[in-house]
DNA sequence: ATCTTGAATGAATGCGCATTCAAAATGCAT
DNA sequence: ATGCATTTTGAATGCGCATTCATTCAAGAT
């Protein structure tokens, strides 16, 4: 049943040309009368063939010129996470306007980064991305020996000597830190993502420097897993104390959006009224009108089309450098702190 | 700099053997005694062997036992809806499960489904998920005959002769009718994605037929493009009428919030005071406290599952018949319908 | 009409692997 | 030891394509 398909071998003989002109037909750049490319482009297109792009790659194997297979790997944890959701539909979009394909790994660890990347590479992809997660010494080691640019997103590189496009963590936690002193706030407490995430660990080291160069020391501390659910834990613990905060700095705004569910239908508190809030990202849903929530936004466009140009341009002249690109997070005020 | 990746060759000669042994190392089923393959494996890691996989299955193809890429391309379109990227991140896990790997492409509009399909296939990809889009009958042709299975989730399969995995949308409609109807809604209306989407109109259809069958009719119609701008915008419109509706049904979770916030702060009404809401798919911000949507819960999990595994069935077995599936909806009764 | 030049073409080759086929090695029973 | 059945091994092959190399062809120059 299954048809084995169509070589070009076939639309050779077909079209009374060699095979070789039936590549050239498909090659732009090839040299080859226009007539018979019009010719071989026809008769393919009544059989129905199309270039094995898998062989194609194969061929390509062996010429310097570009041996690739037009896949980028990409590598995510918390997939459901709408900040993740959204940053892998931008980068999916940008990596087909430039006539890449994306093979998505997902994975619930960090640690599961290393084995990702290694069935990734059997595909011999071109280049691949990592979200908010670092890989091993010996992984980058491998990807560098192989010619396989990596990108990290979100992560510092740790000298590993991968390019790299990240938001400043520790600024974004001092411009809550400042913007909360400011406005006179005196119990201020912080939830993190995971107790020893680098990203959540930035941002409360920047966030505790700041509020510690103020005078003030952070209040409380607790961690919501990066979940709705998470933050809403978290937040009943922060206000089951007996001297409440009166302000929450949350490492994402999905845990922000649990402290203020959390508050106003199970602890009958409000924000701004009883407590700032300010989260971090600027997702979607921090802006509906119910939520208004006061965030640290992060220009979510604008370092996606950075690094997916900046791995594209590693993948087709490899004698670039690693470059590492900071970009501000900006504070975006809207109803969930008090002035 | 790029060093030439390590083939099975040098591993070969590193390892004193002849590269069909270093094949069959790799190869769980083949004939070798496990010395020679613990020796060759020891060596292989030693180098950082890993085989090709694109060579692997460029040889594969002329045996008929397993042409496999090992790659299952999936087509989806508004990945930044939270519905879904919950359903990439669950298929992404799953095909990961079973030793797949997942080939992304976001598409605009339906009408690009083709020309994904078109790029994916030149990876000979083992088979293609497509969700909530259709294809042409040529592609599905061209599928067939290339021996690619394709699976449409949560679409109708039109005659084409492909599997399908798919929640009972008309059904849907009317569990959200009957309700309404019997907790005596006189003024239902409905909002629905865009105007001529299959999904949105079956879930119309089968709502406005069980309206009728009671003897109420559809109060008023309104579409929000499945974004919450769309609903915050239709919902104005719904209730800027001189006679408002008392309940409102909507093709998605996403514009039900929508409808709810815009409610809420920019009409001054609330749900289930002044109208009931209801929307379908049940995506997780609708169970958040400040929401409690009542809605019609998707089985996403096992649907997913059972849609993958059908997948994988047909790319084991080319001899198994396309299927269909359908999954109910169910109500889940929550806060935002007066009982 | 002849020569030169560049373009267009086809035959042959190799990318890295799995598999086939035939040869060699091993195990076992006699 | 000897014979036979198995298992293990290596050489050779082809998957579908792009490319190289040598050849042919067309077109302008003299």
């Amino acid at each position: 049943m299954a048809n084995r398909s169509v070589t070009s071998y076939d639309v050779a003989k077909a079209a009374g040309v060699s095979q070789s002109a039936v590549s050239r037909a498909f090659s732009p750049k090839a040299s080859i009368a226009a007539k018979t490319r019009k010719h071989i482009l026809n008769v393919a297109r009544e059989m129905g063939y199309q270039p094995n792009a898998i062989a194609r790659s194969m061929s390509a194997a062996r010429n310097a010129t570009h041996q690739r297979s037009g896949i980028v790997g990409v590598i995510v944890t918390r997939l459901q996470d709408p900040f993740f959701s959204e940053t892998i539909a931008l980068i999916s979009r940008r990596l087909q306007a430039h006539g890449w394909q994306m093979l998505l790994f997902t994975v619930e660890t960090e640690a599961e980064v290393d084995d990702a990347l290694n069935s990734l590479m059997q595909f011999k992809i071109d280049g691949v991305m990592i979200l908010s997660a670092i890989l091993s010494d010996q992984m980058a080691q491998a990807c560098k020996s192989q010619g396989i640019p990596v990108l990290l997103y979100n992560r510092d590189t740790d000298g590993l000597g991968v390019s790299s496009v990240q938001i400043e963590n520790r600024e974004g936690g001092k411009i809550a830190a400042d913007f909360l002193c400011e406005t006179s706030h005196e119990r201020i407490a912080f939830i993190g993502g995971e107790r020893d995430d680098a990203t959540s660990k930035a941002r409360e080291d920047g966030f505790a420097d700041r509020l510690a160069e103020a005078g003030q020391s952070v209040f409380l501390r607790e961690y919501g897993d990066y979940t709705f659910e998470g933050g809403v834990e978290a937040g009943l613990r922060l206000f089951s104390r007996h001297e409440k905060p009166d302000a929450v700095f949350c490492a994402s705004d999905v845990m922000a959006l649990g402290v203020l569910h959390a508050a106003r239908h199970q602890l009958g508190l409000d924000a701004p009224k009883d407590f700032s809030l300010i989260g971090f990202d600027d997702i979607p849903s921090a802006s509906w009108p119910g939520h208004a929530l006061t965030t640290i936004r992060q220009p979510v466009r604008r370092m996606i089309q950075d690094a997916v140009e900046l791995l594209i341009d590693r993948i087709e002249d490899t004698e670039l450098d690693a470059v590492i690109r900071h970009f501000p997070g900006t504070l975006i005020l809207r109803d969930t702190v008090r002035l």
